[in-house]
DNA sequence: ACACAATTGCGAGCACTGCTCTTGACACAG
DNA sequence: CTGTGTCAAGAGCAGTGCTCGCAATTGTGT
């Protein structure tokens, strides 16, 4: 009821549900073998079909990949934005938390899925612009709004000197694009801290911190939160 | 000369030779279409050789990336300490500056190898930690000892609040390995700083910056590495 | 209710991958 | 010069993505 081209026959709902298992059994291949090893052969015989009728319902391997990559985004989003939203708005500092917290929580649970969205890039893949950097931009977005808000509150530390005129031909796009408050040097120390929490997350996910340097990882995200927020003005 | 053991048939002159030449194409490989595609029926194909008289050399393809792995780790850190070194030993800010902009020059001259390192693992390939934690690690402890030899001439900003114990028994375990003297705070912030140029530059090189976001990208990080300096303690 | 047409699944097939094994040729040392 | 050890070749196995023609099923308009 809820959508106005409700007319679907029986056919397009037997798609539908077949896409969707397809999308199922794709991100528990994703997620056990990783993002290179996805095969559409696989995900055929988990289906109890032949690879060759799995080309019905997707383009290509590409394509799954793609519909794999928006899942992954929209879960990753909703994880991020309930973590958010679990605080009160005027809680920015809390809020910041939370939500590098979800980031995290979310990708040591998914590595795979994680990998795929911001690790190295799938070789032979190009995902599609147009229909990924909208649920891919939800988090940094969110980011970005928690720093603004608290701009607007008076809680973010006076900015430091004028970023180069180069930087702040980019900041103010963003700033526009977002319809945002915070001056340049806040916007741009909020995109380190934000490169910097997916950078700390990364080298935990992805083993750089080797077998036993650090084994006491929560309270090493902890201390890199607290300094980070200090970094981007919060607190 | 060097060598101890300098009594090489010409067999085993022939055999170094061939690998050598193996490893050469694979690195060529490897940065034209990234580690997962890296194949060496490929290789042997522009060996102008069948692909089973490869295995002769090369144990297997995980073997190979094995050694491209060494081979990157050993090219990444030979820059580093160029550029390091370039710089007197009491220039404990430009030694830093210099070592972060040799990494992310390497990087985006050499994607794929780049993350083949620091990016997502590729999928079924376990890296031999007895032969790669020493190449890998040598960036890092360039860092630390370039903030150790700060610390020790006074030019470190002092330390804040104590770290959490958990956190205190891991630094101290880094500091005895390395012989360091940097208190536990000013390494845990040297440890975020070393991660978050990392951050910053994956997100360059794996394009999460979207194709028009930050164009002043030279300028970006400029910012960010007078930040995490500051971050860690220096200048 | 029925016949038509759209949709779907199947299986063969192509070109590719990593890897193994047998076979035959070669070089080098005693 | 004979024997040993090294090497390249090629066939073959199991897997991959993807295409295409054919048959069967299934939904729909008459």
């Amino acid at each position: 009821m809820a959508d106005p081209v409700k007319i679907q026959t029986p056919r397009e709902q037997a798609r539908i549900r077949t896409v969707e298992q397809i999308i199922r059994l794709g991100r528990e291949h994703l997620a056990l073998h990783g993002a290179a090893a996805l095969s559409l052969r696989a995900v055929a015989r988990e289906l109890g079909v032949v690879s060759s009728a799995v080309y019905r319902y997707v383009e290509s391997r590409d394509e799954l990949l793609t519909l794999l990559l928006i899942d992954a985004y929209g879960e990753l989003g909703d994880a991020a934005d309930a973590a958010v939203e679990s605080l009160p708005a005027g809680d920015h500092w809390g809020r910041f938390a939370a939500l590098a917290r979800a980031v995290r929580k979310w990708a040591l649970a998914e590595p795979a899925r994680y990998a795929l969205l911001f690790g190295s890039p799938v070789p032979g893949y190009q995902a599609p612009a147009e229909r990924t950097t909208g649920p891919g931009t939800r988090v940094v977005i969110s980011l970005m709004r928690i720093l603004d808000a608290a701009y607007r509150a008076g809680k973010l530390a006076p900015p430091d000197a004028a970023v180069v005129p180069a930087l702040a031909a980019d900041l103010e796009a963003i700033r526009t694009e977002l319809d945002l408050a915070v001056p340049d040097a806040l916007l741009a120390r909020g995109a380190l801290a934000w490169t910097s929490v997916f950078g700390a997350i990364s080298f935990e996910v992805f083993g750089q911190y080797g077998a036993d340097t650090f084994s006491a990882r929560d309270e090493l995200f902890e201390h890199h939160l607290r300094i980070l927020a200090g970094v981007a003005g919060l607190e």
